[in-house]
RNA sequence: GGUGGAGUGGCCGAGAGGCGAGGCAACGGCCUGCAAAGCCGUCUACACGGGUUCAAAUCCCGUCUCCACCUCCA
């Protein structure tokens, strides 16, 4: 495979060549975990879970770690106005998170960190930053540790800043920085913070400042140097200059390619915690819209797109995908669950540049279209080859209507194998009584028939072998 | 002020010098008792103004509008 990946680091596409043949080391900044996970941050764990699974479909042995950030300024206020522990707030939020990331298929990471857990590796950190001349101990009486901005010459190369046409940070409340743009590693501890925000340290009692903990656990799992570093297109500065520039300064090779995915737009501005414009899963399970349906939302756009969100583009892109999942339930009831198969050479294309799943959907599509003309025609073999296309195309994408993980009353997927059977034998009870009708050709009845169950939820169509019903939409 | 990106048919959304991506919606046809589903067909688009070229949505120059980042953010 010759996958071909942006890195945000050379502002190109370039052939993705691993640091150890066979095998992918990528590290995804997940959440700081302050409050829940909106529709935005879905998106970014879909789309690097799609970059997981190419991996995984060629063989890669792939490490993916994805880590939660459950302590930062943020978390601290909350704890303050809860009146809970800073650990009571990220933990229910990485409980929700953790949830929504098993109702959208995201495959859960090989280690999935927290910040806290990792305080010893950041003093580790910090004391050869200190020892190398690109950190210090602030001289007044904070106790905060800051990095050397200036100290770091390629400071800036990440995100194409450059230092000094850069606005001055507002946080200049920090009197003890050398330059404005330095930041914290360390945070001393303050009186007015929550008693059991504080570790001790060389530097005296503190937490973590933002930033470290990354550079910290991606050294831990992942080793000095490792192949890709992702993350929602907004971290890029300053989170991911200020790893770059704390890692390389301590001696580590650091990340090989920049992976950075394109924001969820809501209205005229991206969604976000600040904001307040959120939308959450409830909210889409309220629409009307499958998780399955979200997730193929996400796919249809290029990872690096932005995407603005609306209703009715989900709804539209929820309606494409049921006829693609029409097609695979047809299939399967006249060929059976015929398992992926290969992957058309053109689908292959599409996901090697760049992860082009906008196009790689194109493809699907066509195969879909071909597996209904052969349906049509009593093709088996035709439908069978489909089949297995589609939903070796689908399966990578995360969207295999037939993947168990859909199943789950918890992913809105249809209702479990008991429930169907009861359902089954009472629709063949009332189909029954349309095709004695239908024997008689008293329309007026049989049409009754199919427009009651219709109203109950179940959708009745007629094919060449018989009747058959889904669960759908009362039109 | 600095940095990066975007503007594609009624809608969503790929593509990035020459063959009409794909989907949704609409309309016509086939099929059907009628539907539904499916299949076939129709709808020839690239913000604006210049330029380069045999050929520009794609390259160059200019203009407009929008987004993100430079401060916490996926």
């Amino acid at each position: 495979m010759t996958l071909r990946l942006h890195d945000t680091a050379t502002r190109s596409v370039r052939e993705f060549v691993p640091r150890e043949a066979g095998k992918v080391a990528m590290y995804l900044c997940g959440l700081t975990v302050q409050s829940e996970p909106h529709i935005g941050h879905l998106r970014s764990g879909v789309s690097y879970d799609v970059l997981r699974r190419w991996f995984e479909r060629d063989s890669y042995q792939v490490t993916f770690v994805r880590n939660i950030t459950d302590i930062d300024d943020k978390v601290l206020q909350k704890s303050l106005e809860q009146g809970k522990p800073f650990w009571a707030i990220a933990y229910a939020n990485e409980v929700v998170l953790d949830a929504a990331y098993r109702a959208l298929n995201v495959l859960p990471p090989t280690y999935g960190p927290r910040a806290t857990g990792h305080i010893t590796e950041m003093h580790q950190l910090i004391g050869t930053l200190i020892d190398n001349g690109h950190a210090y101990a602030a001289d007044d009486d904070s106790g905060d540790v800051y990095f050397d901005v200036k100290s770091y010459a390629d400071y800036g190369a990440l995100s194409g800043q450059r230092v000094d046409e850069m606005t001055s940070a507002a946080d200049s409340a920090d009197r003890a920085k050398r330059d404005p743009r330095d930041f914290a590693l360390w945070k001393g501890y303050k009186p007015e913070e929550p008693i059991e925000s504080q570790w001790s340290s060389p530097w005296g009692p503190g937490r973590p400042g933002w930033h470290i903990e990354c550079s910290a656990m991606c050294l831990r799992y992942l080793g000095p140097e490792f192949d890709i570093h992702g993350g929602g297109l907004d971290l890029t500065f300053p989170h991911h200059e200020n790893e770059i520039a704390q890692s390389r300064s301590a001696g580590l090779p650091f990340a090989r390619y920049w992976v950075h995915n394109g924001l969820l737009n809501l209205g005229e501005s991206k969604m976000g915690k600040s904001t307040g414009n959120v939308l959450d899963l409830d909210y889409i399970t309220a629409l009307g819209v499958r998780m399955v349906e979200l997730r193929h939302y996400f796919v249809t756009v290029h990872y690096r797109s932005r995407i603005d969100y609306s209703d009715e583009a989900l709804r539209e892109s929820a309606t494409a995908y049921r006829r693609v999942e029409g097609f695979v339930q047809r299939a399967v009831e006249s060929v059976g669950a015929i398992p992926a198969g290969e992957l058309p050479a053109e689908f292959t294309e599409a996901m090697n540049d760049d992860l082009n799943t906008s196009g790689a959907i194109a493809v699907a599509h066509e195969h879909v279209r071909l597996g209904n003309t052969a349906l049509a025609k009593g093709d088996d073999d035709g439908v069978r080859s489909a089949l297995g296309a589609v939903r070796a195309m689908l399966d990578v994408l995360g969207i295999d209507p037939l993947d168990p993980a859909w199943s789950t009353a918890s992913t809105g997927g249809t209702p479990g194998e008991e429930l169907r059977s009861i359902i089954d034998s009472l629709v063949a009870l009332a189909l029954e009584q349309r095709a004695q009708a239908r024997t008689r050709k008293d329309w007026s009845a049989a049409d009754a028939v199919r427009d009651q169950l219709n109203a109950a939820g179940v959708n009745v169509e007629d094919t060449p072998h018989g009747p058959r019903w889904t669960i759908g939409t009362r039109d």
